[in-house]
DNA sequence: AAATTAGGTTACGCGAC
DNA sequence: GTCGCCAAACCTAATTT
């Protein structure tokens, strides 16, 4: 026997959950000898030949390693799949740097080589149509991410939708980086981390009517429920930009819980709406905060907030 | 700093073509 | 599809409290 098999049963022996079922007996004939095969993935029985349970997914590495050498050597595994580069990450990398391995330079001939493998590769990689697309449309998105400081999370559904946009010939006729920008507003939305279309516009290539339209008829076309936008979901970010306690955040998300079911929501720009509560309620706590400083931070103008401000005034004095 | 006012801009829905 | 129009929300800017 070899010293990759002995490790292998070692492996096995170290799956606690998988030694657990194999020591149950088998069902069909009653006798304990129930084997993992984890060949085929299956938990057997090695008496009558019953199939337990099969397609068994193991969890854990498929080598072991003792020391974070060991670990980085006999690792095979690559970069996570993500939904951000237009071929989930799943071709070959090859680097610009002209030098192998060890970090040692190429020699000229290797160089030649190796320029020629990159032409192709690069060719191979973006060669059918819509490719080329997509790349834009994915880079597009991946950098209004981070320029918006959104999780990756955002950004890999974002890139869902957008190749579902795609898909359906919806990117057609109006421009990639309008699509791309939507998509991207989509998922934030979805998300329940909003951001205002002018915030979106400060990063974007493209103009603020132009997301809005392609906006408009992604969710239209492809069936996408989207709930407008609540004014709550903007109180943690706006007050944490001022540096406001807890207090008033809560007494804000309060605020506005109690005028959207007055109905005074309906029209009114969701981040106005959240900063005159954060006003509100900044006054109510005793905190420092001026409408100028909150108007700045909600993008609305200060005209905006006292409006609002005085709505829902009314609302919590009559009570 | 906050409020008031007036006048201009914009996005949106709707119907006509 | 797009043109034209409307009403509401918001904006800017000037002025007052």
């Amino acid at each position: 026997m070899s010293e990759s098999s002995l490790r292998q049963r070692r492996d096995v022996d170290e799956r606690t959950d998988a030694r657990a079922e194999s020591t149950d007996s088998c069902p069909e004939c009653g006798d304990g000898s129930v084997i993992l095969d984890d060949v085929r993935g299956e938990l057997v029985c090695q008496g009558c030949g019953f199939v337990l349970r099969n397609r068994l997914i193991d969890p854990g590495a498929e080598w072991s390693a003792f020391t974070h050498e060991e670990s980085q050597e006999k690792s095979r595994v690559g970069s996570p799949m993500t939904e951000m580069l237009h071929d989930k990450g799943l071709t070959t990398e090859i680097h610009w740097k002209n030098a192998d391995a060890q970090g040692r330079p190429l020699s000229a001939r290797k160089q030649e080589t190796i320029k020629r493998l990159r032409t192709w590769q690069d060719r191979l990689r973006i060669s059918q149509t819509g490719e080329r697309n997509l790349q834009l449309a994915l880079s597009e998105i991946n950098r209004m991410t981070s320029a918006l400081e959104l999780p990756q999370q955002v950004g890999e559904m974002a890139s869902v939708i957008y190749r579902q946009a795609l898909e359906n010939n919806l990117v057609q006729g109006r421009s990639i980086e309008g699509v791309a920008s939507s998509s991207l507003y989509i998922a934030c939305r979805k998300r329940g981390l909003p951001r205002s279309l002018d915030e979106f516009e400060t990063v974007a290539r493209v103009e603020r009517s132009e997301i809005a339209r392609s906006y408009r008829s992604l969710v239209v076309q492809q069936d996408l429920e989207m709930k407008p936008i609540d004014p709550k979901q903007f109180v943690p970010r706006f007050c944490s930009e001022l540096e406001l306690g807890q207090r008033v955040k809560r007494e804000a998300t309060e605020i506005l819980e109690r005028s959207g079911d007055a109905g005074l929501h309906s029209g009114k720009s969701p981040t106005g709406l959240a900063g005159a509560a954060i006003y509100l309620a900044a006054r109510r706590c005793d905190e420092e905060l001026t409408q100028s400083r909150i108007a700045d931070v909600a993008q609305v103008t200060e005209v905006t907030i006292r409006n609002r401000y005085q709505e829902q005034l009314a609302l919590i004095e009559q009570s």
